[in-house]
DNA sequence: TCATGTATTTAGAATAAGTCTAAGTTGAGA
DNA sequence: TCTCAACTTAGACTTATTCTAAATACATGA
């Protein structure tokens, strides 16, 4: 298991801590905020909301709201710590892997694997003449072939 | 205003009624299906649930119940005769273009314009070595130009 | 040190999108 | 015409997320 965001130069240049990372980034480093931000930097599985709050919520010595959990992705994202990905209806994933990057969902497993922009290099530019693009997703479908 | 389904070749060979597709598609044509289906053909603005009701729902004599329009993208998403898009969360659009393209995002006005394949072609191949790409989808967000 | 004010967290209510249920309707085929 | 399966319906339900109002935590200035 890769564990992108450790090594993700556009976090951080060195591997920091969470708290760090929110300081720098202007937001308030509660034990709430750190324990998320933390546990969204130490995994590569694209979690919800949800999972965010069942991995999390024993790390804390007391109780850790919902509504707590929601406020926090949305401070973290608006602050760029962390990013939405959309992959089926009905659900927003999170991402602490802020660079450019794209994502490949595994239809058998419904894994969600990064994958970085330098793959899907050119393609920002194709559209250049007509619209101005200021970013764009790639979503892959598909399978792995092993693993 | 372009509108791409009624030259869309993918959709079909000829400008066809939304009866002839469902019929070709295997699906019944029930008034409340031909008259979601045809409204999804005659629109690029890629609605959710709700818009279709909304725009449909004088056109029939009848009541139409919100159930039936969900049941009724349902069954055309599982039929092939349309598809989601899922560029915000906690909304499902949908889109009776069912051509391999790709999606455009003005985020000054909410508009999602469509882009054709063969603007975005060589990304396909870029991951042959390592996954098996059932598909994918770019998602571009920027403004347009003029407009 | 203490008081105060602002930000944060909390539980639970509220909302919104979508699904389910059970009853009623339709229509094709015997 | 009768029957049966497919379809539609209203409204209840579920799930994800946001809102609300009260409690808590802190940093700051007196």
């Amino acid at each position: 298991m890769t564990d992108h965001n450790t090594t993700d130069k556009t976090t951080a240049d060195k591997i920091v801590s969470a708290e760090q990372l929110l300081l720098s980034r202007g937001v308030k480093p509660t034990p709430q905020r750190v324990v998320i931000a933390d546990y969204l930097l130490q995994t590569d599985s694209h979690p919800t909301a949800d999972e965010v709050l069942s991995a999390v919520s024993g790390a804390l010595p007391v109780a850790l709201s919902r509504a707590t959990v929601y406020n926090t992705l949305n401070t973290l994202k608006d602050a760029g710590v962390i990013k939405e990905v959309l992959t089926e209806p009905g659900r927003v994933r999170y991402d602490a892997n802020v660079s450019h990057h794209h994502h490949f969902v595994d239809v058998k497993t419904g894994q969600i694997l990064d994958i970085p922009a330098d793959k899907v290099e050119a393609i920002g530019q194709l559209l250049g003449d007509q619209y101005k693009v200021h970013g764009f997703q790639v979503l892959f479908y598909g399978e792995l072939e092993q693993n």
